[in-house]
DNA sequence: CTGAAAGCGCTAACAC
DNA sequence: GTGTTAGCGCTTTCAG
C-alpha cells in the first residue's frame, strides 16, 4: 500500500470533515453496517469479496481512518494503556519504556505516558487515565506503600507495576532481582579485598531502595564481614546531588570506607563527586559501584562498575503480564523477577595495602 | 479534596460497571444533561447551588469519572496531543519531551508519545494518532523533504515541527538557532588559536545536520580561515558509533585537524571513541566539541564543551504553537528560534604549538 | 450475505 | 433552572 494512493490528511481540503463509514455506505450504495463488518478484519469474511473491495477501494481513496473514540465507546475498550513514569527525564527510564512499548504496539495498543513529576497527586492521574479509558495501567513509580495500590487491587483496570514493586505484593511486576544484583556487587568487592565496604542506599520507601539494601546487608553478612564495617547512609531521591550528600556523610566516618556500592547509577555519580570534593580519587581511595547500567556511565571517568539490569526486558514483561491481565483479570498474581549482571569497569580496584 | 472520600477503583466490587451519568441522575432524581452540566465547570453555573452539590456528592461517593471518548465523540475535540519521536531512548528527547508535556498537561491535554523506531512507517503512524483523534500533532522527526510535511500542510489535524524544520518552512516549528550555535563553536576554537578544524556533519536530509554544515561552513569563512583546512565527514546516523567512524575517517586525513566539531554530543563521544583507538587524547592532541548539552556529557571524561540547546524551552514552545494552531488553525507560520549557548568545560584547550 | 435498529456516554440546542 | 430530544461514529444483535 503505498502513501499516494489515499488522501490522508490533504486532498480533502482544510475544512472538509472526516469521512465516516456512512459517507463510504453511501457511496459504495451499501449500509453503514456492511462498510463497518468489510473493513473489520474479524468480520470481513461475512461480507461478499467484490463488495468488500468495493468498499476497501472507496475508503482508500476517501483517506478512511476509522474514529477510535467511537469504537471505543461501542465496544468498552480503547487500546489504550496508560503508564505513570516517575521521570521522563530520568535516564533510567526510557529503556523500559521502550521495551514497553514496542510489545503494546505490536498488540495494536498505543501508551500514554504521564510524567508524576509535572502532575497532580498518582492517584488523580490514574483517575485521567482510567477517564480516558485506558485498557490497563502500568505504574513505573509507586512506593512500597503506597494508596494506588490499595486502589488499584481488585479494580476494574487492569495494573501491574514495573522495576518497583508494592510491599504486600499485591499487584503482578516486573522487576530485576535486587538482592542478586547486591550480591554480585558486594562479591566483586570483597574478591578484590575489600572489608570496609559503604552502602549508600536509595529512598528508603520505593522498592528498589529498600531491597537493595536489605540485599547489601545479607551480601555482607554472608562475606562474613561485620555489618559495623559496612557503614550505611539512606539518600533522599535518587539523584546525583543527593548522591553527593549521603556520599559525604560515608566518607565522614571515622574509619573511612575503601569501597562504595551505591544504589543506583545517578547516586555512584554523586559519589563521584562527594569523592571530588574531598580530594579522593577512584579508584585508588575508593572503590564504586553503581546500579542500573544507565547510558554513558561506560564513557564517565573513571568508567563505572555497575549492575546491570535488564531494562528492556523489564519493560517488555510488563507489557506480557498487562495483557494477559486484560485478557483474564482474575489470573493468580505473578511477580516477574529479572536476573542482573555485574559490569566491571575501571572504577573498582583492590584497596590501597 | 482527600482521596479517600472517593471510591475511585474499589469499593465497587471488582465487576461493576462504571457508573455513568445517567446513575448519578437517577440517584438524585434529576435529568441525566443536568448532571452533565452541574459536572461542567464552564456549565455549573446553569444549574440550582444546591442541586449541583447534591449531584456533585453523588459522583464522589460513586467514584464517577467523565467518560472523555463519549465527551470526545460528542464535542468532535479528544484532549489528546499526538507526539512523534525519533527514538525515546535517545537522551536528547526526554527534555524537550517533558518541556512539551508539562505545557499540554497545563491545558488539560494529554500526550501519547509514539516512537517511530518501533512502528511502521512514520504516515502510518501519524494516521493512527489521527484515527485516535488527536487534536494536534508533534512532529521530532521529519526529515528536510519529508512527504508527511507535504501530507500536514493544510490538513484539519494542526502540526508542529519540534528539534527540526522542514525545507520549505511549511510548518510551524519551534527549533534552536543552528547556525548560531556553530559560531559559537568555531569562534571558541579559533579564539584558542586552532586553524585546522574539522566537522562531523549529522545525517544531511535532518534539518540540523544540514544546518549545523552549513552554519560550521559559514562560520570558517567568516573566521578568514580557507575551507580546505576545515574537512567534513558525515555520519549516517545521529549514534556513536556513526561518529566514531566519521571521527575516524576525519583522523585519517592527511593534514589532521587539531580540533573537530561534532554535529552533537552523541557523534562527540563517538569521536571520542575514534581518538582512543587512534592513540590520540583529547584536548592535548585534538579539542572537540559537541552539540546540545545532553545528560551527563559534563561527566565524561574529558568533560565535553559543547553547545547548550534550549530543550525544555524548545518543548513549552512547540506545545505554545501547537495550541495557538488549534485556536486558530489558520494562523501564519511562526518559526521559532531559540538561541543556543557555548559550554566550555575541558575537551577544548590551545593546539599543541 | 446484507439491512434495520438500537445504543455505548455524553453534550448542546431547544423548549418550558 | 431544568427537562426533552437528538445524535456524534461505530458495532452488534436480530431479521430476512
Amino acid at each position: 500500500m503505498r502513501h499516494g494512493d489515499r488522501r490522508s490528511l490533504t486532498g480533502r481540503g482544510a475544512t472538509a470533515p472526516r469521512p465516516t463509514i456512512k459517507d463510504i455506505a453511501a457511496r459504495c450504495g451499501v449500509h453503514p453496517s456492511t462498510v463497518s463488518r468489510a473493513l473489520s478484519p474479524a468480520m470481513k469474511h461475512l461480507v461478499a469479496a467484490d463488495v468488500a473491495e468495493r468498499i476497501q477501494a472507496e475508503a482508500n481513496a476517501l483517506g478512511y481512518r476509522l474514529n477510535m473514540a467511537a469504537k471505543g465507546l461501542r465496544t468498552g475498550r480503547s487500546g489504550l494503556i496508560g503508564v505513570l513514569a516517575p521521570d521522563i527525564a530520568d535516564p533510567g527510564f526510557p529503556p523500559v519504556l521502550s521495551g514497553l512499548a514496542e510489545h503494546l504496539n505490536a498488540e495494536g495498543y498505543a501508551t500514554i505516558v504521564v510524567d508524576v513529576g509535572t502532575g497532580g497527586s498518582q492517584q488523580d492521574l490514574v483517575d485521567s487515565l482510567i477517564a480516558r479509558g485506558v485498557d490497563g495501567l502500568v505504574l513505573a513509580t509507586v512506593r512500597l506503600h503506597d494508596d494506588v495500590v490499595a486502589h488499584s487491587v481488585g479494580a476494574s483496570t487492569p495494573v501491574v507495576l514495573v522495576n518497583r514493586v508494592d510491599a504486600a505484593g499485591e499487584l503482578p511486576s516486573a522487576a530485576s532481582d535486587d538482592a542478586a544484583g547486591m550480591r554480585l556487587a558486594v562479591d566483586h568487592l570483597v574478591a578484590l579485598g575489600h572489608r570496609r565496604i559503604g552502602h549508600v542506599a536509595g529512598p528508603q520507601e520505593i522498592s528498589t531502595g529498600a531491597r537493595r539494601r536489605a540485599g547489601f546487608e545479607a551480601s555482607i553478612a554472608d562475606s562474613g564481614l561485620s555489618l559495623g564495617d559496612a557503614p550505611i547512609e539512606a539518600a533522599t531521591a535518587y539523584t546525583r546531588a543527593a548522591g553527593r550528600e549521603a556520599g559525604l556523610r560515608l566518607l565522614g566516618r571515622k574509619a573511612r570506607p575503601t569501597a562504595i556500592v551505591a544504589a543506583n547509577d545517578l547516586l555512584a555519580l554523586g559519589v563521584y563527586d562527594a569523592l571530588a570534593a574531598s580530594g579522593l580519587t577512584c579508584p585508588a581511595d575508593v572503590s564504586v559501584v553503581g546500579h542500573n547500567d544507565m547510558p554513558f556511565v561506560d564513557l564517565v571517568s573513571p568508567p563505572l562498575t555497575t549492575v546491570r539490569i535488564a531494562q528492556r526486558e523489564m519493560g517488555a514483561t510488563a507489557a506480557r503480564l498487562l495483557l494477559a491481565r486484560i485478557r483474564s483479570p482474575d489470573a493468580a498474581n505473578e511477580h516477574v523477577v529479572l536476573q542482573p549482571e555485574l559490569i566491571i569497569r575501571a572504577s573498582t580496584a583492590r584497596p590501597r595495602s
